[in-house]
DNA sequence: TCAAGATTTAGAATAATTCTAAAGTGTGGT
DNA sequence: ACCACACTTTAGAATTATTCTAAATCTTGA
């Protein structure tokens, strides 16, 4: 894990979207720092709250948007889980979720590197990895 | 994979749903009918629309609540690709969901059955496992 | 038969996401 | 510098997905 100075973010930013024909705006960088600030899964309308503390006019379509360029651009990830409001994810390192029952806290969990085998022709672009169950915490507590 | 009668149906979905306290009704019934019938990963409008041909009278929140139950039950599963509606899957096999950006279509594929490495104390009750990607239909036609 | 608990129903309410039309921005070409 | 064009943002409306509510109905056991 390499730390990388505000200067090199912006350049991996905006190199990252123009590749996959997107601007980097003030509103895609708050968005993105949102999320590397605290990286607890939030929902769209988590992330639209906290980036509104920093900039408040930003409004909630935008913050749709701009999670959207950072998925397309695989600066972000979306988390399904259940019913329920989708979450997203700035670790694009292989892994995948640990959704504890009790108190709800998402979890990254590395994987098992593994090819997964599928049928003949198909081509698989990317994997979701959902686990459902309960943290060390709550299994304490119980 | 053995065949079972009709009643012999009945009697396992009596039984299942028993043993989480749940009653058999002909909502779920149906619904449950629904989800053997086309096994194609409906959303819960879907099997309503479905399940509304058989018993016109059947309402939204029941086959919400129909589906809770056999997903409870052990009966049936959720699945979750993307935004968008929850779908739901009576194949209770160990398996997984290809969802085709292309066509839309889901398909279930067995998983290399192996065990998830999970950090201490983490206790998984079951595991969610989606691909994206193109099938092998639309790879051909492209 | 009665009471208690489970279930269903229609429709309202809420939550999550997408759409729309207008205004704003940035970039390359001249 | 000026313009045109494509990309973005914005507020708010609209749509979609799901949950809630209160009343009616059904089951089951005492």
């Amino acid at each position: 894990m390499k730390a990388r100075s505000h200067h090199e973010d912006e350049l991996h930013l905006t190199e990252q979207l123009g590749a996959t024909g997107l601007r980097l705006t003030p509103q895609r960088q708050q968005v993105y720092d949102v999320l590397l600030h605290k990286r607890d899964h939030p929902t769209a309308e988590e992330v639209f709250m906290r980036a509104k503390k920093a900039m408040p006019e930003i409004s909630h379509a935008t913050v749709y948007n701009c999670l959207d360029a950072l998925v397309k651009s695989g600066l972000a990830r979306q988390v399904t889980l259940d019913r329920g409001a989708t979450r997203y994810c700035p670790n694009m390192h292989e892994h995948g979720h640990f959704h504890c029952d009790v108190c709800a806290t998402v979890f990254d969990v590395d994987l098992p590197q593994q090819a997964m085998k599928l049928p003949k022709g198909f081509k698989a672009d990317h994997f979701d990895i959902a686990i459902h169950g309960v943290c060390a915490d709550c299994a304490k507590k119980k």
